[in-house]
Formats: C-alpha cells, structure tokens, sequence
RNA sequence: GUGACUGUAGCUCAAUUGGUUAGAGCACCGGACUGUGGCUCCGGGGGUUGCGGGUUCAAUUCCCGUCAGUCACCCCA
C-alpha cells in the first residue's frame, strides 16, 4: 500500500474507465445529432491566459508553476480562455455561428469534497456569433437532451432558467438600492442553503429597506408573470419577450415536456461573473446532489479576453456529479467484460494450435483470447466464463486432423463440431 | 485556507474493561475434477491496524501530531 493517487485526483480502473467512456459516448453522440464538433486545446496554459481577466487572486485556485523555461504556466481550470484564443486567431476564417464542444480534463487547487475534486473531465459546448435567443434555446436543448440520453427523465433532472437582466431589473423594481445590487445577488445565490433570517439580516445590513427584503427573499417564487408585472413598461420589456420567445423555442425543441424540464427561477445567478443574459443549471430533482451542469449567455467576455468581439452562449456540465447521478439512478451500464472467442486446448492440441486459431479469428476482427500457459481444460473454461466469451472453440488433435474442432456456447453448453476453416470464414 | 467527524485485507465489516500468532464474508489464486465453466467442498496468497511519536509489563483499543477521507464553511467548475 504505497502512494496512492494525490488527493482530488483518480485511478481509473477498468471498470471506471468503462463508466468514464460511457459518459464520453453520450456526450459526443449527442453533441454530434446537434452538428457540434469537438476541438481541444493544451491542458497546460501560460498563467496568464488566467489572470489577465480574473485577477491574481485566481493563482491561489491553480495547479501553476513555473517550467524549467522559466516560465509561468498552469493547468487549465477552465476552457473558455483557450476557446476564446483560438476562435480569436482564426474568427475571420470560421463559419459562423461556430458550432464547438470539447471534453477537457480541467484542474483546480482546492480542498476536495464529494462532486467536487480537484480535477474532472467537463464538457463544453459552446454556439459563437449568434445574438439571437435561439442559440440559447439551442443550447439548453443539447444540455436535456444528454440527460435524456443517460435515460434520465424530467422527474430526475430539471433546467432552471433565468436571466440576469430579468433579475437586475426586478430588484431595481421592488426597490433595492442599485449599490445593494451585488450583496442582493449574493444573498439569492445562497437562499437555498442559508437560513431565511440570516439572509435578511444580510439583506438588511446592506442597506435593502424592509419591503424590498421580503421581495428578494420570495425571488425563488417569482413567476415570469411577476417580473413582467414589476417591471411594467421599462426598458426591460424587450428582454421579457425574448424570453418568452425563449421558452416557445424550447417547447418546439424539447417537446411537448419542456414544461417539465424547465423551470423559470430568477434565483440562479451563475457565480455573476461574466454572464450577461439568460443562465440556466441542471439539477438533480430530489436536490442530493450539486449542480449538473450551469451555462448562459457571454457576450463580453470573448472580446474582454482579447479575442474577438462575438456574442456567445455555452455550458460545462462535468463528469464527476453527473457519474453520481447516474450511478444513484441505476442507469450506469455494468462493465462486464466481453470477449468473442475463447480459444481452448485438449488433448495433444498445443498453444501453438490456439495462437494459429486465435490469429485468423482476430483478423477477421473477432475479440480472441486464449490461455497463455497450459491449463486443464475446465480451468480454460472458466476462465473462458469470467473473460466473458460468448463461445469458446476446443481443438483437440484428433479433431485438428480432420480439420474439425468444437463450438461450445457459454450461455448454455450446446456445442456443434464445425469445420474450421469453414467455421473461421463465416464469423 | 478554517472547523467537525472518520481511518483494520482489493471491498463490506469483526476483534471482551487495553491482553497470545488481528478474524470472517465477498473477490483473487489453486485443488477436488487426468475432455467440459457457473454450483458445492477444501486449501492458499494477501495486513507495519493510514503514518509517526507518547502512556503502559502489554495498544487495533488510550493520548498527541501528521497524512488521507467525509461533511460544512470559503469559493466555484
């Protein structure tokens, strides 16, 4: 028992690489059927790809460095500063709107606890240069329907939308102060797991009047009927009807469930980074575990980053609590091993004989094994059932004259004597 | 980075108030079964009881430290 992985990160044995390629499989199948493509980028980034827009304080979340060049690098904790770069290399020479997803393993210096490691695989899927409402409908769409591909249904997992304009107009409307604004959103992003008397308190020591308070604290609860009633004429009223057209385009997306799937919820505020429209996160319903996935729209930060100046929208969704979701579910598929053949020796057939069966069988590009040092022939079947083999093929000398041997099917013992060469051609 | 709780075989767990050589099931390897797997029976390998120190005649057990894990903060992916 000598060193183990470094805390945060993961063996993957074969069974979990199994669950690992399953995860993958779904994503890339799904992001395919939406005309996405995958790209990647180096897991290792100058460290400044990373300050430039988010400060130093960032450094003390990396895994950085310096290399034996001198230089300050990191591993990536995140792939849309790379994805800004290359897409603001070539934006002139990309068709747009780009179209991208990529599956990267992302790293983050921080004390690990469940869903939340210090390294994961967290796919992105992004739509670059389009302004209008429908790239986030798009998007959102590709998010459900990933879940629907894991067999999850709108009674595991559901969307909750929002948009920070929505939520910034609305609490200008109920009248908190526009210098409480940012202690607002960060009380609502917490309203979940704080006490209710504690975010007001918080509420109050930031200056929000007591009337205001009881509003933002009912924030979870307002419908889009409430907000439209707020904000009245305003400005805001554009960006009220592009979000109903928003939940229109997803009904024609996802179905006649979207309903189901998506929930207005102002209270999802996305870390309020650099987010500039409509957010959404996916959650487990039963709300055991984090979020499944969270995206929106960033129509700055490409520019901000130094790339181009294009709209965007795109969401991560990671490997680690999705895994946990799945697995809760029952919907992870067991990762059995399977082998086609197995070939087995009897009598004064040798190894030699079964290597020769082995090479034709696998050249004709059938899963073979066989066993690699002389066993009794109930050893070899055993182990021929534990490999997983659908048959296995017994030569025996006398049979190998004849140019004969015996298929025996695993399943139930039912065995045939065959022509070998006959029997090799056919599979 | 802070706090609380928890560390015994690959996994799930035992081990009397501190008391011989730390056990069991599952898993793994082998035998019973010299040409027939799954069942059964028998056997085997595998542990510095996370690590280090302390108290004691004696520590898996009590104490301290450390590392790791879980959870909650912080923060976010």
């Amino acid at each position: 028992m000598s060193l183990g992985p470094l805390p945060g990160f993961r063996d993957f044995y074969p069974n979990e690489l199994a669950e690992r390629s399953f995860i993958f499989g779904a994503w890339r199948e799904v992001a395919r059927r939406y005309g996405f493509v995958e790209y990647d980028g180096p897991p290792l980034e100058a460290l400044e790809l990373y300050t430039r827009k988010s400060g130093e304080e960032i450094v003390g979340q990396l895994y950085n460095f310096t290399d034996k060049g001198g230089r300050e690098v990191a591993l990536r904790p995140e792939m849309t500063p790379t994805l800004a770069r290359m897409v603001g290399a070539r934006a002139n020479a990309l068709r747009k709107p780009i179209r991208w997803f990529a599956i990267p393993q992302l790293f983050r210096y921080e004390r690990q606890q469940r869903g939340r490691l210090r390294e994961h695989f967290q796919l992105n899927v992004d739509i670059i240069g389009e302004p209008s409402v429908t790239a986030d409908a798009e998007l959102l769409a590709v998010a459900i329907d990933i879940m629907r591909a894991f067999q999850l249904r709108s009674s595991d997992v559901v969307a909750r939308v929002s948009d920070r304009r929505l939520l910034e107009g609305y609490l200008r409307a109920v009248g908190v102060p526009e210098a409480s604004l940012p202690a607002a959103f960060a009380v609502i992003d917490k309203l979940e797991r704080v006490p209710r008397a504690v975010s007001e308190e918080k509420l109050a020591g930031a200056g929000i009047p007591a009337e205001a308070r009881a509003r933002v604290l009912d924030v979870p609860c307002a419908t889009l009927d409430d907000v439209a009633a707020a904000l009245g004429d305003a400005p805001h009223r554009a960006v009220l009807e592009e979000f109903r057209r928003y939940l229109d385009y997803l009904r024609a997306l996802v179905g006649d469930d979207a309903e189901q799937w998506v929930r207005f919820d102002l209270s999802i505020v996305r870390g309020l980074a650099y987010y500039t429209g409509i957010v959404f996160e996916l959650f487990d319903v039963k709300g055991e575990l984090r979020a499944i996935c969270g995206g929106g729209r960033y129509d700055n930060l490409l520019a901000s980053l130094g790339g181009a100046d294009l709209p965007a929208v795109g969401f991560g969704m990671g490997d680690v609590v999705l895994g946990e979701l799945i697995r809760a579910r029952s919907l992870m598929p067991s990762a059995a091993p399977a082998i086609d053949t197995w070939v087995a020796v009897a009598d004064d057939a040798s190894t030699t004989d079964a290597m020769r069966v082995a090479a034709r069988l696998r050249a004709r590009g059938r899963s073979v094994e066989y066993a690699l040092r002389e066993q009794k022939l109930a050893r070899q079947l055993k182990a021929a059932s534990a490999a997983g083999a659908r048959e296995t093929v017994i030569l025996a000398g006398a049979d190998l004259a004849r140019g004969e041997a015996v298929v025996r099917r695993m399943a139930d013992g039912e065995e045939r004597r065959v022509n070998l060469d006959a029997w090799i051609a056919e599979g």
